[in-house]
DNA sequence: CCGTACCTCTATAACGTTATACGGGTGGTG
DNA sequence: CACCACCCGTATAACGTTATAGAGGTACGG
């Protein structure tokens, strides 16, 4: 079916080895040789077989995205950058949607697909410190997001206790005193939920506002529904929360959607906030004040990090790099203008 | 590194073949050299070499799924449904971002990637039926979307015609008049625009509507963006329009913005109907009335065909096959109650 | 008791690459 | 002129699989 090396070989009357070095540059070819090479390769239109080449080669030339969350639109975003990110690498990216299952990323943790990829980047939510460090695959892997800290791997993300401090800053810049949070985490999960949750608590601290447990709205998954769902509970109080932080910019936007179902105005009433700045949030009645992190410096630097471990630096220390964040200020909390 | 087929038939004390036999069956395999041979497996963690194995056989295992809009919740939410079936099958989905460019189009068409993919799911916007009938690759080819029509190739598609028409009808049964569309398409691109056009134009027809030039908004995506630029423009009409119909939800999505920013009320001065219910639609405010393919069924239909050309099911004739739709009523235009 | 038909397993040649080891020219140097 | 060094190229062995051809052994019918 497909052209390979040898029909080449024989139309060029040379070696296999030196089409060979003449497509990859292994070792130098004379500048005869390689025109009639290269013009027999044009000819018929020859494309080097990747599997054959991966397998003599012992990689696949595959990483894999492991995210808990495909239609959350921030991991949609940012898995685009990642994908021309790795292609520009000369590699493909494929999705494993872990669908925030503990089983799905102890399976993928422990490497499943051992020969299928060559690396991983992996975003953990419902795995520990104790579960990585206990993996037996030896293939790079890549931390993103807050899941794990303190483990042998790079690591990419914000800091989360820094951002929400940020958030929370801000409500009570604007006036705001009875502030909720929108996304605790039971037992141990999402770890990034507890980094969260203590940006608030220190951020409130800080600003000399008590802490209040009934404002704190705890949610089993981390979407829409879930913001719906608890902004109505937290209206329900004897005394409401005139301003609100969401664990992620979905859970902003489910409680907009409550907030405008029961009547209320914001930001007058209740001020909302969120984090990841997705591009749903520029465009909701009334736009979503966020935190945008730097999705594009998150996406390219895990790929570029684990294509450098899988190249062979083996070497360099594992790397957390904690990216930048900034304020988004919107309706949500009323603009700069008004 | 790997455990490889060499490892177990040693330690079995069989042959490559036989141990091969036992992993795939291809032949019968005596059942206490089975037991022995399964039980090496099992002590040394065996798992194939999927690159080995595909290039033996001729086959990657990848599949593409090339769509023009990664960012477009609708293709998230279809390849997060397409990646789970094709798992199901066996094989990995790979996804490539067409970014709605004509060469990436091209690129793909031809089969840049022929040694790469076993088959691909195409979405294609800018290209039409001469260049799918010129294409030069010979993988299997399942067309999704209204791109493109009359080809030897399985394709999967609601009825845009008919779905429009729908949404006019509706449009029209709550007593709007002067409707306005956004979406139309430049010269020949998205075929899918002209026909959803088509709907409109006859569905206004069978109304007795008139059809107004002036009402038809063109934009060059197909974004949150364009919806909300080209409301604006509506909306400085000498007669603004009573209705709109987007030619998807993210276009309806931001003339809903527009609305909101100019002060319109949803749906007493300006009706709002899009297709494709994506989730924001059901948490904007106001929600957003739609027509709801049944993406579970085209992205699984598309992958199940495309595996079964792949399989060898090269005999059946190509496939067209029109999934349904239905229309999903929400507030921005009226809720049924209301 | 031989021939034949199984049934189970083995040996081996691919699949399309890349890396290693080697060979045959050419030019420069002592 | 003999020697070494080099440059350019070839031959070939892998990588881990699967499919084909065939080799033993056992059972069975004639």
């Amino acid at each position: 079916m497909g052209v390979s090396l040898k029909d080449i070989a024989e139309r060029a009357g040379v070696s296999l080895a030196t089409v060979s070095n003449v497509v990859n540059g292994y070792r130098p070819v004379g500048e005869r040789t390689r025109q009639r090479v290269q013009q027999a390769i044009d000819e018929l239109g020859y494309t080097p077989n990747l599997g054959a080449r991966h397998l003599r080669r012992g990689r696949t030339g595959l990483i894999a995205l492991a995210i808990p969350e495909l239609n959350n639109p921030y991991f949609a975003e940012l898995a685009e950058i990642a994908i021309r990110e790795a292609a520009g690498l000369g590699y493909t990216l494929v999705m494993e949607n872990t669908a925030a299952d503990r089983e799905a990323e102890l399976l993928l943790l422990d490497g499943s697909h051992r020969h299928t990829i060559d690396g991983l980047i992996f975003s953990p939510v419902r795995i520990g410190r104790d579960e990585v460090l206990a993996r037996s695959a030896d293939t790079p892997l890549v931390l993103i997001g807050e899941g794990v800290y303190d483990v042998p791997h790079d690591h990419i993300a914000i800091d989360n206790v820094a951002a929400s401090h940020a958030a929370i800053q801000h409500l009570v810049a604007i006036g705001r005193r009875r502030i909720a949070f929108i996304g605790a985490a039971p037992g141990a999960d999402r770890q990034s939920a507890h980094l969260r949750m203590r940006g608030y608590r220190e951020a409130l601290a800080a600003a000399g506002l008590p802490f209040r447990p009934q404002l704190v709205a705890r949610t089993d998954e981390f979407g829409r529904l879930d913001g719906r769902r608890a902004m109505r509970d937290l209206l329900a109080l004897g005394e409401p929360p005139d301003a609100v932080f969401g664990y992620n910019d979905l859970i902003g936007i489910g409680a907009l959607r409550a907030l405008a179902e029961a009547g209320c105005r914001v930001p007058e009433d209740v001020a909302v906030i969120g984090i990841d700045d997705i591009e749903e949030g520029r465009f909701s009645t009334p736009t979503l004040t966020t935190i945008a992190p730097d999705k594009e410096e998150i996406g390219r630097l895990a790929v570029r990090r684990l294509v450098a471990r899988i190249e062979g630096a083996e070497v360099a220390a594992p790397l957390t790099v904690q990216t930048p964040f900034r304020l988004v200020r919107r309706e949500s909390t009323g603009t700069p203008g008004a």
